[in-house]
RNA sequence: GCGGAUGUGGCGGAAUUGGCAGACGCGCUAGACUUAGGAUCUAGUAUCUUACGAUGUGGGGGUUCAAGUCCCUUCAUCCGCACCA
């Protein structure tokens, strides 16, 4: 027998499987489909992390399978290559973009292919392709002509180190994720897309699909929906109201004062009554000098500032009641404006307490001069006029009723998702396709101008003032409008990260198509996405902008299907060997590659798919990558035991059909750890036997295939098994032959196991009995005590309870 | 603060509907083969105990013939959201 000398194999069979296309999908096929997604990967000059590994070996296992079972199976890969990292090496190294991502996306693909990936690598695609960015550019166009991208002035978060705008989401702690800059607040025109009126079809939406419960939870917190009511409050002596949300209306009888946020226009608007405006425009001024993590983390002690000059008036009490400003109130949720309720709500009682206001208790059970009472989800209602005695639940509904007849409010549904910042103030993205006339407004780039190129320049480097690289080229921006022919300027923001990859996986299947961004006949075979596995940290942001992207393209008749992917999982962490996060200054980042060169691309699969529960962390183990190259080492010599005989072994039969099942399933439900421990087990067997036939190693020779594709391949050749593995059926299982005939029972006597007995599997009670009591060991702890009860349960346990 | 999850050997982790806890792998111990072993093979490996046996799935309590699994309570760790009105 030949040697397992895995270099030599694995480069053999990827060179075979690239020759012979075998990964091809079929067009036009009869075949039923299966479409697996992987994240695609930012390329990043680091090359392939063996997180990447671990979630792309996932569905590479699936798709193999899929293969087998007879699907026609599209498992592709891109690349999600615009983004801040290419573009800051790039301006580092004074090397342009484009050639800094032809040159990562080299790298990550040698390595995935040297991994033995099933991808189809005619349908790669490119998010920086301006082939591809056409698209992305054209489906902006259709938001826009929609009326949901639009631009507002609002301050952005400015990261002083990148120089760049960034959302909500891109930074933490007051600092930015990628360079960890001090992120100040800056005010600038930004384009914004109306997600928020996608929430209520994002919501309902989850319940057409198999999402992780995780991941769905996570959905639903981010988008965060809460129902309550808006009420207005009147102010003394004007017409003006002041409209607050709440989810307690209930509660109303207890709003002693009213907090509004800083910025929250009705100061202006009052400008001539309030007396204390220098005090107040101070206050402002320090709000937003604040960013909001200081707002929202540091400021644990209540600020604020009363508004001398006007009141307001309490709906139901019909009390004047004093009005604030403090920054504790955000002017981006609900109205910007609160009623506070100081015995009920914490933040509103440690505000009550430190100006001295007062704090009227309306649901019994605490007591409001020591703290808050928090605990209302029920309780009774005391203080609180018409809505006296009522329950909590009862009172809310009171509530509102009353609000709505006396028009002073109504229920409203809040969500606290905001609108999608889609901007990037940086060169290395998708133009955005608007030019601004100083006639017309804003103005689409005609379709047929897409793709709107970025200009080949020199300098790329960001500005200071927050504007775009494009912004320092004029021969660029410099247009004419297209509807009056005027001069006019180009748009000089950019798409953020997030835009590519809100609609890639409809481009792979067609990526090609010069006419439309997907064929409609195409989309119709390969919608939706079967299998989704990608990380955790995507399911909120990644995941609801391509599902509102998708959904749009679906309420304007352009995609097939109303929810992009049936099912989505995640993977968890690998993490250094020192059960930390991998990262370079630990210096405990595991190279891939270094594995491949030592072990081989095979133990590399097998050990990160046996490392653990597939959705938890895991530490790496370098032993333990070492004992599935053991492992592989022990499947390879199972060729020289091989004698002889037609089907499975006598000894093994039960053994093999037990495995095919467990196997199977245990792959689809990604308990890939179970499933590599079963073949261990079974190749234990195997040893023990010490010979076995044709068909024990080709049976286990398949299972074993969508892990370790190379070496299994390479036995199927030696063996002569005949034809190709990669065209053969995946293996069935005998149910009644996965049961044994004959089985080891633990025989219990008051609950404990005092021996062991061995019985047909269908034997009954009397049966059971008669052998056990033939045992001396159980019969010294029955003899001289009574037998008061007897539980069999057959195949599982014998259990005598005596006295 | 709110929401979710997880606690099992020296380590990663297994355990249908409650039915022999610790599968499988790592590590470790002993032996075999070897010039050698950081290769390979064989055997052993939860804890306490000389043994019989007892104990054991974060802690405490409960249900049951039987609990890692169900119920109550408590502690710890991790993740997500977070002055969200």
């Amino acid at each position: 027998m030949s040697t397992y000398d895995h270099k030599q194999i694995e480069k053999d069979w990827q060179k075979y499987w690239e020759e012979n296309e075998t990964f091809r999908i079929e067009e036009n096929s009869k075949k039923e489909k299966f479409y697996g997604l992987v994240e695609f990967p930012y390329p990043s000059g680091v090359g392939l992390h063996v997180g990447h590994v671990r979630a792309y070996t996932s569905l590479e296992v699936i798709a193999r399978k899929r293969r087998l079972e007879g699907f026609n199976v599209l498992f592709p890969i891109g690349w999600d290559a615009f983004g801040l990292p290419t573009e800051n090496y790039a301006i580092k190294t004074g090397r342009h973009p484009r050639e800094v991502t032809d040159e990562n996306i080299a790298v990550f693909t040698d390595q995935l292919k040297r991994i033995g990936y099933s991808f189809d690598w005619s349908k790669e695609i490119d998010t920086t392709d301006p082939k591809y960015f056409k698209w992305t550019q054209w489906i902006f166009l259709q938001l826009f002509k929609h009326g949901l991208a639009f631009r507002d002035r609002t301050y952005v978060n400015f990261c002083n180190g990148c120089k760049v705008v960034l959302a909500n989401e891109d930074f933490r702690d007051g600092k930015c994720d990628r360079c960890g800059s001090e992120v100040v607040q800056l005010e600038k025109d930004v384009w914004f897309l109306k997600i928020r009126e996608y929430a209520e079809k994002l919501l309902a939406g989850l319940d057409d699909v198999d999402y992780l419960p995780r991941i769905r939870l996570e959905q639903e917190n981010w988008i965060g929906k809460s129902i309550g009511a808006e009420v207005d409050f009147a102010i003394a002596g004007h017409d003006n109201a002041l409209r607050v949300f709440t989810t307690r209306p209930d509660t109303l009888f207890g709003a002693t004062f009213m907090v509004i946020a800083p910025e929250h226009p009705l100061i202006a608007e009052l400008a001539a009554d309030i007396t204390n405006m220098a005090e107040l425009v101070d206050y402002q001024e320090k709000a937003k000098r604040k960013t909001e993590f200081e707002r929202v983390q540091l400021a644990k002690d209540k600020t604020g500032v009363r508004i001398l000059g006007i009141q307001a008036i309490n709906p139901v009490t019909h009390t004047e009641i004093p009005i604030f400003i403090a920054d504790y109130v955000m002017m981006g949720y609900g109205t910007g404006a609160i009623m506070a309720v100081p015995g009920h709500d914490t933040r509103d009682w440690e505000f009550a307490t430190k100006f001295g206001l007062p704090i009227i208790e309306v649901i019994k059970g605490g007591d409001v001069s020591e703290a808050a009472y928090t605990d209302t989800d029920s309780g009774e209602m005391v203080n609180s006029g018409f809505l006296n005695g009522m329950e909590v639940k009862q009172a809310i509904a009171a509530a509102i009723s009353y609000l709505e007849k006396e028009n002073l409010g109504k229920q409203t549904i809040n969500y606290k998702m905001k609108d999608w910042a889609f901007n990037r103030q940086r060169y290395w993205g998708e133009p955005i396709p608007i030019i601004h006339c100083p006639k017309c407004g804003m103005v689409p780039v005609p379709e047929n101008e897409l793709p709107l190129e970025l200009p080949k320049v020199e300098s790329y480097e960001p500005t200071d003032n927050g504007k775009s690289p494009l912004a320092n080229i004029p021969e660029w921006y410099q247009t004419t409008c297209p509807v009056c022919g005027g001069p006019a300027e180009r748009e000089t923001d950019t798409m953020p990260q997030w835009a590519g990859s809100s609609w890639y996986f409809l481009r792979y299947f067609d990526n090609q198509n010069d006419d439309e961004f997907a064929s409609m006949d195409k989309m119709k075979y390969w919608l939706p996405v079967d299998w989704y596995n990608g990380g955790m940290e995507h399911v909120t942001r990644h995941l609801l902008y391509s599902r509102f992207w998708h959904q749009f393209l679906y309420d304007i008749g352009l995609v097939p299907t109303k929810e992009p992917y049936a099912k989505r999982t995640a993977q968890g962490l690998i993490l250094g060997n020192d059960g930390d996060k991998m990262s370079k200054s630990k210096g405990n980042v595991v190279n891939p590659n270094e594995i491949i060169d030592n072990y081989g691309a095979d133990t590399l699969r097998t050990y990160i798919m046996f490392i653990g529960d597939y959705e938890k962390a895991a530490p790496w183990s370098d032993n333990g990558a070492k004992g599935c190259r053991r492992f592989l080492d022990r499947v390879w010599k199972l060729q020289d035991i091989v004698t002889d005989g037609e089907g499975y072994s006598n000894g093994l039969e039960t053994a093999i059909h037990k495995t095919i099942k467990k196997v199977s399933s245990d792959y689809e439900e990604m308990k890939y750890n179970t499933a590599i421990a079963a073949m261990m087990t079974l190749l234990n067997e195997f040893n023990k036997q010490s010979k076995i036939t044709q068909d024990d190693l080709k049976t286990f020779i398949l299972l074993l295939y969508p892990v370790a594709p190379h070496i299994t391949s390479q036995i199927w050749k030696e063996m002569k098994m005949g034809g190709r593995l990669d065209q053969t059926t995946w293996p069935q299982y005998d149910e009644a032959k996965t049961v044994d005939n004959v089985v080891e029972m633990a025989v219990q006597i008051n609950g404990k196991v005092r021996g062991t007995i061995t019985l047909p599997v269908d034997a009954d009670k009397d049966t059971a009995r008669a052998i056990a009591l033939s045992q001396e060991t159980i019969l010294s702890y029955t003899q001289g005590k009574t037998i008061v009860k007897e539980i069999y349960v057959p195949g599982k346990i014998f259990n005598i309870v005596v006295k």
